[in-house]
DNA sequence: CAGTGAGCGAGCTTCCGCTTGACTT
């Protein structure tokens, strides 16, 4: 039995923080908060002053009751949640839920896990601080409130199933603002021109170098007229202007740059970074991947100075500490940072290793000494016009943090390519080689990835770091973004080429338009944000977290009461809740788009039960209406009575095989080829249902019927034993199998299936599972 | 495994922030 007993959050920090404090001390986790607002419904009593109504969900009941023995049997339990508002929340629940005496329990905090602040730590604990945890509260209740009368409204006045919330219903948001700028925006063109050019310097050796005209032409007459300038011109280097400069290295991850960085260097999703992240802090490798801050202990920065000495030398050391900027947060904990410096690799799998070694480079570099740079810049003026071209270049003069680690950053990196420039001299004569006038487009605003949404949400202080990867993912499984590829339109661009006192014309080509793992939003998120900005524009309103978290400020400082501030906020909201369930209408963003030339039928888009649906008739006409669904890469928003019209072309009969017709359509599972009762999916990317010709059909139906046959491995009178997605399985009555480990697939007897069969190794098939 | 698209009414859905595992046809 042990005197001390110590919670903590996270288990992987409970088994370092035991190896700090020695054998008097127990160390366990309370994995995240204990408590919580019942599940299932509103739980919290309005009309007594909002009280809260906790339960402890059942997942926790097993720690809990652990907890409550361990406290029981200890003469000291120690509080060691971390030190922020949800941490207090967490103190203050154990506190209450185990029965522990307010007065004997020790509150301790710490920023970070080393020996030092432990020891501190342990020496100077305090009480749970009420304000603090009333404020957790209060931002605990306040999104109940919102989530739970928000989303039946929603239930009521679009769809079933659907929700808002403060968070996720502003994520929303910035997909769908973003996307009617893109859909408004009307792309513009100019001419830049470009040219090379040569000479011999003062030191006798020929030079050549590219430059470029700050002038734009926005017609290919004006760009044709200052081509002949040019053919007219002499040039000479007028001007050379060399100025140093230096560029710092980043600070060392948060969450929020992990995300961003892992996925342009790595390609790695949201979610997919933080697992590997969550592998490398349990098994030691680096600190706390959830994090906002991007403070680095002491320890860490002499151990970073130390590494960085030895392998780089003292002039590549820079100790810094970084400050946060980003709005609204806690610091609980460090930056993210190897737990090791000098561990430059790890062991692992590849994705550990690689994101490893980012969070390893970023680390180091931000411990390092700026990089001192020289950017030329370089003017070639012209005898036949006051315009002049410029030449850019930047020399490193000294690499500094740039030997490990570069930020990459969403801008087209292309754009600005830094040459190295040679040696010219003022009043230098240069002669041309080619110039060439390229027409070049505006580009809309960028769609959102993963990550640079996360970005953007830090930057309003919206979300935590917990939370972000959960945000991504519920409003792609409520249906309101998807990621998705598109990809692109060829566009064709005027290019002007003078050389040898000669402009030709030619034609270039660009795709424009491609996209690549992006968050569109869809129908029924276009229709939820509308209503929920007609309805509560407050919510809605980017700055909503922000101003709420100010109150919440003022509730932890003891300004200001929780239920005073609770009160305020629920009074207008409920009314306008219950105004626009009694006069707000469906909403289907139903659009007209004109009359079926063919039938003389009207022809409609509106959301309809199971998705967005063009319409050909109406409901109360003699006929019933034909529908169709629209296809994953139209909106109802933008679709045209042309597109609309094409999409009831199917399905459609595209020929005979084997003396059954086939025909093409679109199903529950993609688009089919459906030929004697049979379904042969078509190949993603690949085939087009409107255009897949009857030889192609009949192509996928071979290549199907001839993978079924490798999908059997033997056949045993009802018993099949097939080649599956996850190695080979048994199947029997509809009801799969796992075939132990060590046997061999090809050479099982029907008794030794059986055996198996008996025994009831069962898979557990997912199909009819509810989800959570 | 390859639909549906109306309307009624029962009973269900839903939030954000702390934490990890469980889970594959």
């Amino acid at each position: 039995m042990t005197d001390n007993l110590v919670i903590v959050e996270s288990p992987a920090k409970a088994k370092t923080i035991e190896k700090f404090l020695g054998k008097d001390y127990t160390v366990v986790s309370s994995f995240g908060h204990i408590r919580d607002l019942v599940r299932n419904n509103l739980g919290v009593e309005v009309e007594n002053n909002f009280a809260p109504v906790y339960e402890i969900p059942e997942d926790k009941k097993k720690v809990v009751a652990e907890l409550r023995k361990l406290a029981d049997k200890a003469t000291t339990v120690w509080i060691a949640s971390d030190e922020d508002r949800e941490g207090e929340a967490i103190a203050w629940h154990l506190i209450s839920v185990l029965g522990l005496d307010p007065g004997t329990t020790r509150r301790i905090v710490f920023h970070e896990i080393t020996k030092d602040a432990i020891t501190r730590a342990v020496e100077s604990p305090r009480q749970v601080d009420m304000n603090l945890v009333n404020a957790q509260q209060a931002r605990r209740i306040l999104d109940r409130l919102v989530g739970f009368e928000l989303s039946p409204v929603l239930w009521k006045k679009v769809q079933p199933s659907l929700s808002a919330g403060r968070v996720q219903s502003v994520a929303v948001r910035l997909l769908v603002d973003r996307e009617r700028e893109i859909i408004g925006f009307i792309a513009d063109s100019a001419l830049r021109v470009t040219g090379t050019f040569s000479g011999t310097n003062s030191e006798g050796t020929d030079v050549q170098l590219k430059a470029e005209c700050p002038k734009k032409f926005s017609t290919e007459g004006e760009a044709r007229s200052f081509l002949e300038k040019c053919d007219a011109s002499s040039f000479t280097v007028e001007n050379i202007i060399v100025k140093p400069g230096t560029r710092s290295p980043a600070p060392p991850f948060t969450t929020s740059t992990l995300q961003q960085e892992a996925y342009r260097k790595l390609g790695f999703s949201v979610a997919q970074t933080m697992s590997v992240a969550q592998k490398l802090y349990e098994a030691g490798k680096i600190t706390y991947m959830r994090t906002d801050s991007t403070n680095l202990s002491t320890l860490a920065l002499n151990t970073a100075r130390e590494v960085i000495t030895n392998e780089y030398g003292a002039g590549y050391s820079r100790t810094r500490q970084f400050k946060t900027h980003s709005r609204g947060a806690q610091e609980a904990h460090e930056a993210i940072r190897p737990t090791y410096f000098d561990r430059k690799e790890v062991t692992g799998n590849n994705n550990e290793k690689k994101l490893y070694e980012l969070i390893w480079r970023r680390a180091i570099a931000s411990q390092m000494a700026d990089a001192r740079v020289e950017k030329t810049t370089i003017n070639i003026g012209m005898s036949a016009s006051p315009v002049s071209f410029t030449a850019t270049g930047e020399v490193v003069l000294f690499d500094g943090f740039l030997k490990v680690y570069t930020e990459s950053f969403d801008i087209n990196a292309a754009e600005d390519e830094k040459a190295i420039l040679p040696r010219v001299d003022k009043g230098m004569k240069l002669i041309p080689g080619t110039i060439t006038a390229l027409q070049r487009f505006t580009s809309p605003p960028p769609r959102y990835t993963e990550a640079s949404l996360v970005k953007k949400l830090e930057e309003l202080g919206i979300g935590r770091p917990s939370t972000y990867a959960p945000i991504i993912s519920t409003i792609q499984s409520r249906g309101y973004v998807a990621r998705e590829d598109r990809p692109g339109e060829k566009r064709t661009l005027a290019q002007l080429t003078l050389t040898k006192g000669k402009i030709t014309r030619s034609e270039k080509t660009e795709i424009a338009g491609k996209e690549k793992s992006k968050l569109f939003p869809k129908d029924i998120g276009m229709i939820v944000n509308d209503f929920l900005i007609a309805n509560f524009p407050d919510i809605l309103d980017y700055n909503f977290t922000a101003d709420v978290e100010k109150e919440f400020d003022e509730i932890a400082s003891g300004e200001v009461k929780w239920e005073k501030m609770i009160s305020t906020f629920y009074g207008p909201f409920r009314k306008t809740v219950d105004e626009s369930l009694a006069t707000r209408a469906k909403m289907t963003g139903a659009r007209q788009l004109g009359t079926d030339p063919a039938t003389g039928l009207p022809v409609a888009a509106k959301m309809s039960r199971f998705g967005p649906v063009v319409q050909l008739g109406e409901a109360s006409g003699e006929q019933k209406p034909r529908f169709a669904n629209l296809r994953r890469d139209q909106l109802l928003e933008t679709i045209t009575l042309e597109e609309a019209l094409a999409l009831f072309a199917l399905p459609r009969a595209v020929g005979t095989f084997e003396d059954s017709e086939m025909t093409v359509g679109v199903g529950k599972f993609g688009p089919y080829v459906k030929h004697a009762g049979k379904f042969y999916s078509l190949k993603r990317g690949v085939d087009d249902p409107y255009t897949i010709t009857g030889e192609r059909a009949i192509d996928l139906i071979r290549e199907k019927r001839e993978g079924d046959k490798q999908k059997v491995i033997s056949e045993l009178g009802d018993i099949m034993v097939l080649n599956g997605r996850y190695g080979p399985y048994i199947m029997h009555d509809k009801t799969n199998y796992r075939i132990p480990k060590g046997t061999d697939p090809h050479k099982l007897t029907r008794e030794e299936c059986l055996a198996i069969i008996e025994k009831g190794t069962k898979t557990k098939s997912t199909r009819g599972r509810k989800k959570k």
